[in-house]
Parts: C-alpha cells; structure tokens; sequence
DNA sequence: AGAGATTGTCATGTTTTTGTAACAATTGGG
DNA sequence: CCCAATTGTTACAAAAACATGACAATCTCT
C-alpha cells in the first residue's frame, strides 16, 4: 500500500486541521468529513484503508456510525480507531462489541495517533496477498468474503472466515491458540483459549471433505495442511 | 519458553500488587521493584524476558531506564512495555526512539496487558534460528512443528519434538538428563530424571534409521551425533 | 418484538500423551 | 568372567489435550 487513505470523521475543526496537517505529512491520503450521516455515506463511498472516527458527532455519533460500518459487508473490514474524550465511556468502545479497533483518548499527540493508525493497518492488511486463494476445491475469496467447497458456496460467519484465512495464510505453519486469539479476535477479546477449538470444530463441520486439513497438533495448535 | 520472566517496575504499591497477582495467575514468574536505579541493575542481574515500566519513576524516569536499556548489549533485546498515566506524554515513549516495544496507558485491565505482553513476547522471541534444520535425510522443520525421514512424516508428540529439536540443536555436545529436564520439560518439573530415559526410547523407535544419532553417554547423559 | 443466527462457555466423553515402575539387557571395571 | 551400575524395554494408570454437543447470551434482521 502507497499512502494509505484516511478518512477522518471530527467535528471539532481545530482538531480536524490538526490532524489533517500531521497525517498528510505523515504520508497519508486524507479526506474528511464533519457529521455522523455523511460519515457513513462517505465511507461507503470511498472505502478509505481507515476511518478515525470522534465518539461525539452531530447527527449518527462514533458508536453508531461503528456498529452499522460492521455490519456492511463492504466496510466491515474497514478497521476505524475512536477519538474520544477522557470520562467518556472508554470500556464500550474498546470492548469490540462496537468493533473499533483501537482508540485515542483527547488530548492526544498526532504522533502517538500515527503510529497506532500504522499499527492497526499492519494488523489488519494482510489482505494484502492473494484477494482469492485457491487450491484443491477449496476456494477462500477474501474481498467477497466468500468460501466454497467443489463449487458449491459455504456459508461461514465472520469469525469463522477470519479463522480459517488466518489459518490458510499460515498455511503449514502450527499456530497456536494464543496467536489465533490475537489475530483473529483482537487484543481486547478476553476469552478462553478453548473458544478456537470450537471455531475450528465448526469450520471443519462446514468444510465437509476438507475437514482434515485442520490439523490438530496436540499440544501445539492448529495448523492448516499445506 | 516454559514461564517467562516478567520485571515490574512501578513505585504504586496498589497497581504493583494488581499485576503481580494477575500476571503470576497468567503464568508468568514475576520480580518487582519499585526504583528508576534500581530498575536498571536488576534488569541485567536477571535478563528477564520481558519489562513493565512506569512512565513516572523515583529515580531515574522510565524514559531513562528504556534508553539506557536499548544501549545496553546484553539488554538491548528485552522488550519493554510502558505504563503511562493518561495525558502523559505518550507519543515520545512509542516513538520508538526510546525502544519501547508496546504500552498501556492507565487504568488498563489485566487482561489486555496480559494480551500485550504475549504478543510482544512472541514477536521478539527469534523463531528458534533456524527455522528448517536438515541432515542427512533426518529433517525438523520448526514452524510446522513436522519431522521426517526420509521423506516420511514422523508423528512426534509435542515434548518427543521439543527434546529432539534440543538434543540437535546441542548437536555433538552431551546433555545430561537434569539438563534435558530443564530445557525440554521446565524448570518447576518435578520429576524422575529416568523419564528422559523413556523418551529417548520414544524417539529413537520413530526416528527408525536415524534411532542411534542419539547416543548414550553412559555415565553423563545423551548427545545428537554431529 | 420475535425468529433465527452467531458466539463464547461449559460439561462430558474420547483419545493421546506422559510419567513411573518393574524388569531385562548392556556396559565397563576389577 | 562376574558384578554392580547404568541404561533399555515394556506395560500401565493417571493426566492432559482435544472433540463434541448443548446452552445461554447476544446480535441481526424482519
């Protein structure tokens, strides 16, 4: 990726031109956009890398605008890190029930911003491969977001896809449950480690003939047959 | 890495004893101390695997100990994180002029540190040198925890690998049993150094051809045959 | 609001792994 | 050659790791 876009969702002008200033000379592609309903449409519109979106908006506010950008099927890939403001409620934001990614808490440094924008892009590209992959009947199409057996479509979940592209990404290399936490489920999961076997136990249900290129390598992890 | 080493430093008693009753619940072996100087000498007394460090320190400064650490040889390697109190300023701790690795700004949940800490610890624990190590038709592959012979697959299981892969790496030098012990099963394993014995037998069977590139050194211990 | 999908957790059952013990074989020194 | 120390073999029970099915909470879409 050249210069990354960022599309920058803030109402508050000064800041908005702060940013914009330190962003552009970061090396970033900047467009921006004031209020909550025209947010949403912009990011449909532009497919930005990321959005930096303001937790207070005039009309659709951050947590909203979060939500409905996860459940689109174009922009729920779409990474966004919160601005918010200290005493806000940091805890709902973060807990990924809203799906941000990341967030900074006012006052920040552009610096401190830029590196967490450049940290969330690197988590979250490794589409940068293959957007479709394919081998032996098993065909993964990322952007699509899609997943079929012999032709014939599966239907996997969002985390199930994740899952198992990580899993694919990987391929022949054992991952263990630690590692499948963290990328496909986030920093902020705080969960039990034997939640991945039963994602894998329903990926292998839902890849039929396939099932068995999940390998189990006991005491290790998972690891996708290559 | 069976237990890692985590050093606290944090002069708040309160949040110290948080996080050594969380971490040490996470499976980390934990030391403390709670002063800038002080910091520094026991970071290269014990060479820990990983440092918490408070921004504001008695003594010598966070920022201080990080850089004099990433001047340090020995030190230069050890992960950091931060902690840092909200408004603190945040972007000259990440700039990675100073080295640290990640940070969390207060107040953080244990877990989300914990998660921290992980990844930190597995993106700097060098992927075992190399990688795919190979001889002889005797090959290990580290990555894709897989061994063969010849060609074929041999199905090692998780601790059969990990004293393999240590008996190789040692290549030519014998490993007495308490060593082996060690490496392979842990510093906190309490147990009967004849299971060495066992397990040597184990791999041998599956290594077939290859059984004595494992000798007994009678009296001493085993060696991988360079 | 409500049906259906998704997701994380838990309890249970099954298989694999592992440590130990008992015994056999081997080694090396005297 | 014999003995004692050390190591190899085998078998087994306990523990660990995993698969599976069920379930409740949450989310989604109508």
């Amino acid at each position: 990726m050249s210069k990354p876009n960022v599309l920058i969702v803030e109402d508050d002008r000064d800041i908005l031109q702060l940013l914009t200033y330190n962003l552009k000379a970061a090396g970033f592609e900047i467009a921006t956009c004031q209020d909550g309903y025209e947010a949403l449409a912009e990011v449909r519109r532009q497919l930005p890398d990321i959005v930096l979106l303001d937790l207070l908006l005039p009309g659709l506010d951050g947590l909203e605008i979060c939500k409905e950008l996860k459940r689109g099927q174009e922009t729920k890939n779409t990474p966004v890190i919160m601005i918010t403001a200290r005493g806000e409620e940091v805890d709902r934001v973060v807990g990924l029930e809203l799906g941000a990614d990341d967030y900074v808490v006012k006052p920040f440094s552009p610096r401190e911003l830029i590196l967490r924008i450049k940290a969330v892009l690197r988590r979250s590209t490794p589409h940068d491969a293959e957007s479709v992959w394919q081998e032996d009947g098993l065909r993964l199409e990322m952007e699509a977001h899609r997943a079929t057996v012999d032709g014939d479509e599966v239907s996997l979940t969002a985390t199930e896809f994740k899952l198992l592209s990580e899993l694919v990404r990987n391929k022949g290399k054992v991952q263990t449950r630690d590692q499948l936490l963290d990328k496909v489920w986030g920093y902020h999961f705080n969960g039990y480690a034997r939640t991945v076997d039963t994602h894998v136990r329903r990926l292998r249900q839902k890849l039929s003939r396939h099932a068995d290129r999940i390998e189990t390598i006991r005491g290790v992890g998972y690891r996708f047959r290559g």
